[in-house]
DNA sequence: CGGTACGTTGATCGTGATCAAGGGAAGTGG
DNA sequence: CCACTTCCCTTGATCACGATCAACGTACCG
């Protein structure tokens, strides 16, 4: 008899949710430098935005919509390291080729700036230089942050902290609806479709999240 | 009946291990940078060389010995994220705290660069500048290769990969020594010390190594 | 209307965590 | 020098979590 328990509350949440990464830096420099390009493209749900071992000839940022970054291994095995949102920057670290691939999720807005012109631009100045540093150094720290939470945390434990954090860079308030599929979630997780609903299920059952229907959820708590 | 086979060659390598980031960059300025500061520091084991939140004022490149970086969660459990070993530099990527600890596996003998210094040097050098890219961005690649092989490796694989990178880094030819003990190696791993031993005995069953002792192996196949 | 993709739930099985015990090497104090 | 502790490695037994295999309902779409 391991079964989850059905009643309300037997799920222990907190204390050890991963450290949110500071309220995302202004990046003045950077920001201004997107402004000097401001076409934008789009792109339909499932489109490639960028292909694992191209040439990395341009930087992006993200005007709307979700963006899914993976690899995939030789197995076909997935990995999805984040799903970047309005205002984040994608391929900042990469110096000559992608070290990965970068899909629309649903219906994406992005700008992009050539990477002759960022490098131009670097080469002179100081505070984009730092601009950079700050963001690549994050993104390192969360990468990290997410194999201390593979390691130590169990899948409806991950799930709610990616729902935490989903919803602070989401929704202001009430209900978040999430764009990606369970099994989009799953190869961000490390787990399976069957393990995601099964982990929802626990959240709901416990008294974590709301959910109205498999795309819209709430906290609690 | 599910235990592991102790037959001869049962245990399927190869095929899928990470792909290993490339040999290791020259860095030339870098180094040229710390030519500049030679004095030594030497630590005995288990001691403590920078601190998890400690203000990030320099940067270190191992001489000998093994450090382990490393970062403990709210729970205790602690995350070995690399063993840096001659010629690694250590805290690159910090911009102004430590996000992490390093300690001294066995002795270790490290040089460091007061980070105004490198800053200095940053500010005017651009090939330096290119080179901390490179590095920082390889060890960003490296962190996703670990989430990519926690999730799908299992823990015989993981250690055969960890010991074959392991091995390309130390030992020209012939046995290769570990210094750190099974409970930094599950650390590293993300597993038990009794997974840890178990692993190394289907390894050694399965023909993938051999081992002398406890801390030396070779790779076989 | 049939096909497909997605979410969910159930049943079973395997990997690895956990609990427990024992052996060997090294260090300490009598 | 020996009793004693301590740490490390190993092995065994059991159990929980999540993968896997399978089935089913629903929404969407050509």
């Amino acid at each position: 008899m391991f079964m989850h328990s059905k009643s309300e509350g037997s799920y222990v949440p907190a204390t050890r949710v991963v450290r949110a990464t500071k309220t995302s830096p202004l990046c003045e420099n950077l920001s201004a430098l997107f402004r000097k390009f401001p076409a934008e493209r789009h792109y339909q749900p499932q489109n490639t935005i960028l292909l694992h071992g191209d040439t990395a000839d341009a930087v992006y940022r993200v005007i709307s919509g979700t963006v899914r970054c993976c690899t995939i291994d030789e197995d076909g095995g997935r990995q999805i390291f984040s799903f970047q949102k309005k205002g984040d920057f994608i391929g900042m670290s990469d110096v000559d080729a992608w070290h990965f691939t970068a899909e629309a999720v649903d219906h994406v807005i992005v700008q992009s700036v050539p990477r002759a012109s960022l490098e131009q631009e670097l080469a002179m100045n100081f505070t984009l230089r730092m601009e950079m540093r700050y963001l690549i150094n994050r993104l390192l720290i969360k990468r990290e942050h997410q194999i201390l939470s593979l390691i130590s945390h169990k899948a409806p434990q991950r799930l709610l902290n990616f729902l935490r954090e989903f919803a602070t860079t989401r929704s202001s308030s009430g209900f978040t609806v999430l764009p990606m599929c369970r099994r989009d979630i799953a190869d961000h997780l490390g787990m399976t479709t069957e393990t995601t609903s099964r982990a929802f299920g626990v959240l709901k059952n416990s008294g974590a999240i709301e959910m109205t229907t498999p795309d819209k959820y709430r906290l609690l708590d």
